[in-house]
DNA sequence: TACAACTTAGACCAGATAGTCCAGTACCGA
DNA sequence: TCGGTACTGGACTATCTGGTCTAAGTTGTA
């Protein structure tokens, strides 16, 4: 297969291998894909042909492509919301909002989205549960001109991913995260209502979109007995 | 490198030292190109070869010369072992076997790894560091047949992952992965060499073949102070 | 003069590109 | 229910591109 081609079947297979098109999912349209893969329609369907003949996606003429639902497919390394997670489990969840301002970005924020520093971000504190008691203090920051109208939306007992799609037209693509434990400090014990030094899974997230503009920074703390980080890890395979 | 080269090569040069031709960009054709700065097809080729040895241009086949974007590398989400994690901070990785043998699988272990009920594993356990004092406390059951070779390995010292690779030929391609935030107990806390109740990163993964076959299942427990997880995650585009 | 190093023009190829046309599909408003 | 419209995948064409090769021309040096 030739360079380009290549490229384009890699970059497609990966993103289905990383769920960014789900099982049972369409896919954007060949010109779209193309544009996209910057790569010519022709070259593009050619990537398509090779992965339909590998199982991986489907056509149908006048439809679009398509990920096969697969009964064994690999469940991706996904990225899910506290909503939708708790929504999986067939809970209701809840949402408190404790602060919801616009204020000049901290250094370490403006570095981490890349605007200037003292650039205008709106900061919101949520307290989030499923149906009980409080589960998780939530701490986001987003980056005000990519999503000003968050700065006065209603985010009680809503998802911030879903209202930043629905209100603003972004789309979080990829979010770099890591997770550590952590001993619950005053202001979080009395928020989550746990014990001083009860372990607290702390996590922080630079959510981007498709074209790699970070949006926001968000740093949540769960109970560590109610919350648990799940995702499918990926093994590069040596040299390929 | 000869005289007409030498022009066209900083001729060039200049023009995306310049601007002229900006990151992400495409070059006009090498027809053109070699017009455009006087000299033949050939020679402008040769120059164009430098700069791309240089990393200062790439060429893509039947598509052109292009500029190459400076990229802030995505790490992929990407399936890392304690060793290479270790090793990728500049440390060198020390690991102690506790307990290496060959047992009965439990029910449960039987179920994750897909083998019938007390068919054998082998279970190992093992105490990590980075230069300094152990940091994890790491046990692993491994399904008996699928990888043998590992009941009587050394793994002193050395990766799981990559002995696995070496001695039995099985290539772990991903991993079911969880983590939570616990408090050590007593026997954790005496082998991490911290107070009881510290908070710990528990983690737990079953890993698979790229056949999907279950090879492994391994929990860890972290120093919270000592070890952070991390991953990219991708969020699929819903209905879209 | 002879030789080597460099440059040139030209041709050919497989791969890639933009563009067109077509028939089938989905969707919306009347 | 009907009709219009925008969009879709499928197929095809003409054209362009980098990669490779050959043969001839030019220049400088021994």
């Amino acid at each position: 297969m030739a360079e380009a081609t290549e490229r384009a079947y890699r970059s497609l297979k990966q993103d289905i291998d990383h769920g960014v098109y789900g099982p049972g999912s369409r896919l954007p349209g060949e010109r779209d894909l193309a544009g996209r893969l910057g790569v010519s329609r022709v070259t593009a369907r050619r990537a398509l042909g090779r992965l339909a003949t590998e199982g991986r996606l489907e056509s149908s003429a006048q439809r679009g492509w398509f990920v096969p639902e697969q009964v064994l497919g690999e469940p991706p390394s996904t990225l899910q919301s506290f909503t939708e997670m708790v929504r999986a489990r067939g809970l209701r969840p809840t949402t408190t909002v404790l602060r919801q301002e616009v204020r000049p970005a901290t250094f370490d924020e403006a570095d981490e989205l890349r605007i200037a520093p003292a650039a205008a971000v709106i900061q919101i504190d949520r307290l989030r549960g499923m149906e009980g008691p409080p589960v998780c203090y939530d701490v986001v920051v987003l980056v005000h001109e990519r999503a000003p109208a968050l700065a006065r939306a209603d985010l009680t007992d809503r998802s911030l991913y879903e209202e930043l799609s629905r209100l603003c037209d972004v789309w979080i693509h990829r979010s770099a995260y890591w997770v550590q434990a952590d001993a619950a400090d005053d202001a979080t014990a009395r928020l989550l209502q746990v014990p001083v030094g009860a372990p607290i899974l702390l996590s922080h997230e630079v959510a981007y979109t498709e074209d790699g503009v970070p949006v926001l920074v968000g740093t949540n703390r769960y109970r560590g007995d109610a919350y648990r980080f799940e995702a499918d890890l990926f093994r590069p395979r040596a040299g390929l």
